[in-house]
DNA sequence: GCCGTTTTCGGCCCGACTGTTTTCAGTCG
């Protein structure tokens, strides 16, 4: 795997030692320091990469790298160690990383705990929020105990992250409640839930009421919540049962499209937008865009209006990452992107003839009430004997009744397909008679995950080689807070799909959402189509189909390169080649 | 340490909330 994960950690730790004594520009120094691991760790290619190509200045072209650090990486890639932070290790020998994971530790008091109890680890913090020694410590008291100990258990439970299908729901299930309480007039999510990310860390939502104090009394007594962690008059935080924590912010609504813009962008597309309003001579934060006099200059309802008044076109909250999004706002080149009401099919769902749960027919009536016109049915293949795939004999029986069922179906067709295995060797699972009959093919790999990644690719582009599968399914394998990817070379695979037109799946499904936003970013230049698939396993799994449209937006992907997004008659032409 | 429509020096995003040292530093998003 590449180093860029271990740099920007390192980076982070330089920063975490030089904040303690920060004084003067100092400060600055560790800003600088921050800057740089964030971008590093949003980075496609890998450092190391960009060095052997292009050396230190290639990495000076690194946003927030300048002299200085490109030569600390160019030291970690020599020798795989900073000088720097050796030297300053010495001096501060504590583990960072997890420290200032927990709730209410920061570096400098992390330091503290450090010269006044030792602690160095999460191991000995726990050793001595036991044993009370906490709150006796100047600047902690028992609510920092109490904080503490709650972020012990929530860093060791689940690392402090869901998916985004069980944050969702969760998150709409709150708003609900606060509409129906009455005492909410508009409610709505903020931060990575708006912006579709993958996992979320917690759930923001902000609202307009007239009587805040009310809300914030009824927030912490719904049957979601477990204890309330910080209680104000606009804002409270509180411990959900489901293993996060979630702000809830009251607003007026005149500030809402303000606050609803502060708080859903990630930290550098804020400073960004923050810095450009600077250079405008303007103001901005989650009241209003505001001049030298203290004039609101947008009206704070609208969203859409601060960007404009910057001096771009807005965005959807999807792209709001600072992966370019802001210098193609600012040059016109946002472009509309697919949404939930352009996919017209679904080209991987499952039935009870393998593993799904529910039969053919019960499949077409939970799609057409999900507003679509065709699916293709694609059950494993005879190799995944463990999720009871079928064979040429039994597909040829259950196809022949499929064609007896669109028969009878009036607007609505599905198409006979399969998730074909792909073998160690690259073969795929079927022989090439039933294989030339399926109107639709997914290529997968369900077996010898910890292939190396030269061999993996070749197994892979051999099967897209074959001329018989059409789309290339779950393309990394990953399970979301489960287990990696395994290794793909993904350009390698993507110029495979061009030259043989298979289409790449954004697979739906909450814990894989594969192939992943960021790999999509990265191969979105070749000539290749995406299809965003449920992999339906029940008629529950269409709703899920919203999450890979939010991956596919998070990929800047516009309804022309999505499969399932043609009518019919013009998919059948391309899936016939 | 980084960076440039205030530019090679002199700046560097913004506000809420907390505990507690009653005036603010630290943390968070």
């Amino acid at each position: 795997m590449g180093i860029n994960k271990p740099v920007s950690d390192i980076l982070n730790r330089i920063a975490d030692i030089l904040s303690i004594d920060e004084e003067g520009s100092v400060k600055f120094e560790v800003r600088a320091y921050r800057r740089a691991a964030l971008s590093i760790d949003a980075l496609e290619e890998d450092v190391s990469e960009i060095y052997r190509e292009k050396g230190a200045d290639g990495l000076m072209e690194i946003e927030g790298v300048g002299e200085g650090i490109s030569k600390s990486i160019v030291d970690y890639i020599k020798t795989g160690k900073m000088k720097k932070y050796e030297k300053l290790k010495k001096r501060y020998p504590i583990d960072f990383e997890n420290l200032t994971k927990i709730d209410g530790l920061g570096p400098k008091r992390v330091a503290i705990l450090y010269k006044k109890l030792g602690i160095k680890d999460v191991n000995g913090l726990n050793r001595a929020v036991a044993a009370h020694k906490i709150s006796s410590i100047e600047g902690f008291g028992k609510k920092s105990e109490a904080v503490i100990l709650n972020g012990i258990e929530r860093l060791e439970s689940n690392k402090g992250r869901v998916l985004l299908g069980d944050a969702m729901p969760e998150a709409e299930k709150i708003i609900r409640s606060l509409i129906k309480s009455g005492y909410v007039t508009r409610a709505e999510m903020a931060g990575s839930i708006r912006r579709m990310k993958e996992t979320v860390g917690d759930i923001d939502i902000l609202a307009t009421s007239e009587h805040p104090e009310k809300v914030m009394e009824l927030f912490g007594m719904m049957e979601e919540v477990e204890s309330v962690m910080l209680g104000g008059k606009t804002k409270t935080t509180v411990k959900l049962k489901m293993g996060i924590n979630c702000d809830l912010r009251v607003i007026e609504d005149k500030s809402f499209g303000a606050a609803l813009q502060y708080f859903t962008g990630n930290k550098f597309h804020n400073v960004k937008l923050r810095t450009i309003a600077i250079r405008k001579r303007l103001k901005l934060n989650e009241y209003g865009l505001f001049d030298k006099k203290g004039n609101n200059v947008v009206s704070g309802r609208d969203e859409g209006w601060i960007y404009k008044k910057l001096g771009m076109d807005p965005m959807p909250p999807e792209m709001r990452e600072d992966r370019g999004e802001i210098d193609a706002a600012i040059n016109g080149r946002i472009n509309r992107l697919v949404s939930l009401e352009d996919l017209v099919g679904d080209m991987h769902t499952h039935t009870k003839e393998s593993d799904g749960s529910n039969s053919i027919e019960e499949m077409v009536v939970a799609a057409r009430k999900a507003g679509l016109d065709y699916i293709a049915t694609t059950n494993h293949t005879k190799s995944l004997k463990i999720a009871n795939g079928m064979d040429e004999a039994r597909l040829n029986g259950y196809f022949a009744h499929v064609d007896k069922l669109n028969e009878g179906l009036d607007g609505f067709t599905v198409l006979k397909g399969a998730e074909v295995d792909i073998l160690k060797n690259g073969d795929l699972d079927l022989g090439s008679k039933t294989l030339k009959e399926l109107d639709c093919a997914v290529g997968s790999v369900h077996s010898y995950f910890n292939m190396d990644k030269d061999a993996m690719t070749k197994r892979v582009i051999k099967a897209m080689e074959s001329g018989m599968i059409h789309i290339l399914g779950h393309p990394t394998g990953r399970i979301l807070l489960g287990r990696e990817g395994y290794g793909l070379d993904i350009h390698k695979v993507a110029a495979a799909a061009e030259a043989n037109g298979v289409a790449i799946e954004i697979n739906s499904s909450p814990d894989r959402l594969d192939i992943s936003d960021s790999n999509i970013l990265e191969i979105s230049d070749y000539k290749i189509m995406f299809a965003i698939d449920s992999d339906a396993h029940s008629v529950n799994h269409f709703g899920n189909l919203r999450y890979g449209v939010g991956t596919a937006r998070r990929g800047w992907l516009g309804k022309d390169r999505i499969l399932n997004a043609l009518e019919l008659n013009r998919l059948r032409k391309i899936l016939g080649r």
